[in-house]
DNA sequence: TCTGGGGTCCTAGGACCC
DNA sequence: TCTGGGGTCCTAGGACCC
């Protein structure tokens, strides 16, 4: 129970139940779209697919929804994978990360816009902008979703839940304000049951759920509903005859630690009680910093080495401004290679000092290439540095004097 | 011509050190 | 001849998430 008013700790938390929230923006990138588009409201309408293939048939620069030439899937050839779909695209069985060719044959008519990431950015920092004048407390979950901790804000409240509700409201109607855009927030003790909670209303729902909720509202749930069990432990799962999280919780823990390993399995039992300690985190430090492409076209190691040569150094470059935009310079470069049976390899080398320079990195990610096989075709290829530290508190290696990248010898030279 | 691009975390073996 | 324990770093791969 959360603690009454009158008899507040110290620190301003309960006695341990914590009120967390997560919130979910509603098909976030087409309904930014939507916003641009007004017109296409209703209509099913994916976002996705590799460039801009619109363009006014008579040179004008009308809108063009007006002139009619916003392409649908049936005309799209190549690769590429849905990034979002509204919820009239996806009555219609389509989903994110849906290939584009097999998305076409289940709605031919759908729209297709592509992504312009630079306006989602944009909009996500006017949400969590929105969201921080109420609620400081907020753990970045990538461009549409946060976590945000309620408990101090409600920890004193008769009734800390049916405050968290309101707060929740006034949250919603805030982003809709900033935004022009819905959300769905779930609030419950914890991040994990938040994470579930939001996405059982959706859209603009609002989902309030205590520990007591659990065995109504979550265990009739599939098990891939719990963040953490994916497309492969899903499978075995329920290659063992469990399909729901309340199978789950009446799985014997020592049961589940036989088939998944000791920490995979205890934590699963835990996940299936709705049980989760991890705190709101507000503030990390970057990992790693990559950059990779997907080619049009597999690409042959030989045959089109001069290509790969040039959008490799380009990777690296890439790479190189990222950390020089973001203060961070690293000592492990690594490479990867996707080949055209989608197999997939890494290498990686760690270099004494950390680096931020573009011919630093590519004579590591160079020597990381010479490691690895190249009998197949490449699907892609990319670039990777970690063991990150914030440049300026560290040395960052010799300087590689400008131009010399394309002096530079590899395999792909 | 199914299957993008940016991340995090975990595991596991070998090297190396005390 | 057979017998140790850590601990940390590096590397490769894989699961998972948005």
């Amino acid at each position: 129970m959360v603690v009454p008013p009158g008899m507040p700790e110290a620190d301003g938390r309960t006695d341990g139940t914590r009120v967390v929230a997560h919130l979910d923006m509603d098909a976030f990138y087409a309904s930014v779209e939507l916003l641009r588009h007004p017109a296409l409201r209703g209509r099913p309408v994916v976002v996705g697919g590799r460039r801009r293939i619109v363009a006014a048939a008579d040179g004008s620069d009308r809108d063009p929804v007006d002139a009619g030439t916003i392409p649908v899937l049936r005309d799209y050839a190549g690769r590429g994978v849905i990034t979002t779909a509204t919820y009239e695209a996806r009555a219609l069985g389509v989903h994110s990360g849906m290939g584009l060719m097999k998305a076409a044959q289940l709605a031919p008519d759908a729209l297709l816009l592509p992504a312009d990431f630079d306006r989602y950015r944009l909009y996500s920092r006017r949400f969590k902008d929105a969201v921080r004048a109420f609620a400081p407390q907020i753990e970045d979950r990538g461009i549409d979703e946060i976590y945000i901790d309620f408990t101090p804000l409600v920890a004193a409240s008769a009734d800390p839940w049916a405050a968290a509700r309101a707060l929740a409201i006034e949250i919603q109607a805030a982003v809709r304000t900033a935004t022009g855009l819905s959300c769905s927030l779930g609030v419950t003790p914890n991040k994990l049951l938040s994470k579930i909670a939001s996405d059982l209303e959706k859209p603009g729902g609002i989902t309030v759920l205590m520990a007591g909720d659990i065995p109504a509202r979550i265990w009739p749930l599939a098990v891939r509903k719990v963040n953490g069990i994916g497309p492969k432990a899903g499978a075995k799962l329920e290659s063992l005859g469990i399909r729901t999280i309340g199978e789950l919780a009446a799985a014997p823990p020592d049961w589940l630690v036989e088939h998944f390993g000791r920490s995979f399995g205890q934590w699963m039992h835990a996940a299936a009680h709705g049980r989760d300690e991890r705190p709101v985190v507000t503030f990390s430090e970057p990992k790693s910093i990559s950059r990779e492409t997907t080619f049009e076209h597999d690409l042959h190691p030989v045959r089109d080495r001069t290509t790969l040569s040039s959008l490799f150094t380009g990777l690296c470059e890439k790479v190189a401004e990222d950390l020089r935009r973001k203060g961070y310079a690293g000592r492990t470069i690594g490479i990867k290679l996707r080949y055209d049976d989608f197999s997939q390899v890494t290498r990686d080398r760690t270099i004494d000092h950390p680096t931020q320079d573009a011919g630093m990195i590519r004579r590591a990610a160079g020597e990381c290439l010479k490691r690895v096989p190249l009998a197949r075709r490449l699907r892609l290829l990319g670039v990777r540095i970690g063991s990150l530290s914030p440049a300026g508190s560290v040395e960052t290696g010799e300087k590689v004097e400008a131009g010399r990248l394309g002096v530079n010898r590899s395999l792909f030279d």
